[in-house]
DNA sequence: CAATCGTGGAGTTCATATATCCATGATTGC
DNA sequence: GCAATCATGGATATATGAACTCCACGATTG
């Protein structure tokens, strides 16, 4: 009962395209940085983010990703179908038919449930939602994405 | 995004145990044969629910197990702490404390959000709430949580 | 043309869920 | 007491999939 660290990926990365400003993009080794994701690996998870219609890609030079939509319009849901495929909880209850020990099994109705209770919050989380919100005491607010429009790592 | 095997196991043995009749027990075989689970694989299982105080074992011959409460005393919450452990959905968010690349980290809400959800169901999910319910063709049906607290099994 | 991007897929590593085995001790019926 | 029948406990094996790497390739731009 864990979400995959590719789940997490994906979301952390689209938060950082969505933190971009207007019309500049990020590239593989931008996210990798300030996401601490392996590079290569990154590679793989944009890919399916881009096969999925969340993202866009450039190729070239300056080249990069960026979102195909405003981030409150990019829910949970739909990342995980993109990232994950639907939802299954248990793996007696593939493609819609239920256990194969029982036609009608007693325990389908809670994993029903449970399915529904994840997809709910799921579907009523954008990605806007989890923009940070920066409630900094008396500072002003910190700028990201300026310049070259990701946050540079230390090193 | 799934729970495991094993916890399903877990469950159905404790379905099964709570269809016994008062004062009956169920062996390993007799548990592996209905539920279909493979026998040296459920000992281990059966170990963790005996160890966790749900289940009570009895040595030597027609020895066996039993629920130590009424099914509907049992709930699933109960269940995965003791199968699983604590719930831990994402894996930075280990022993309460937060992901460490960031102090406040945004999706932490989601993700609460999400684990408050599936313990609540967990936490309101009782045996009693598993037990096939017959809606058999002209019979009377099932009764439960009558006389001792739980449905008796018609075999 | 050369540098800089993402693309694609094969292949590796690693963790752990799942499963197996066997020696041991407890209990009961005879 | 003895033998059969139980669960116990731990060591070990296997399977599975997540996580990660690598490299050759094509697209794009200055």
């Amino acid at each position: 009962m864990q979400l995959s660290k590719t789940f997490d990926y994906a979301v952390r990365s689209l938060v950082h395209l969505a933190l971009m400003p207007e019309g500049q993009t990020a590239d593989l080794r931008a996210i990798s940085l300030s996401q601490n994701i392996p590079v290569s690996y990154l590679a793989k998870v944009m890919r399916h983010l881009v096969r999925g219609g969340l993202v866009s890609s450039m190729l070239g030079r300056d080249g990069g990703y960026s979102l195909r939509r405003p981030a409150d319009q990019i829910t949970l849901l739909q990342v995980y179908l993109v990232m994950e495929g639907e939802l299954r909880l248990v793996e007696c209850m593939d493609n819609g038919r239920n256990c194969v020990m029982s036609t009608d099994c007693a325990q389908a109705g809670v994993w029903k449930r449970l399915k529904d209770a994840v997809e709910g919050i799921f579907q009523e989380t954008t990605l806007a939602d989890l923009l940070p919100k920066r409630t900094v005491t008396g500072g002003a607010p910190v700028t990201i994405n300026k310049e070259k429009g990701y946050a540079r790592a230390g090193a």
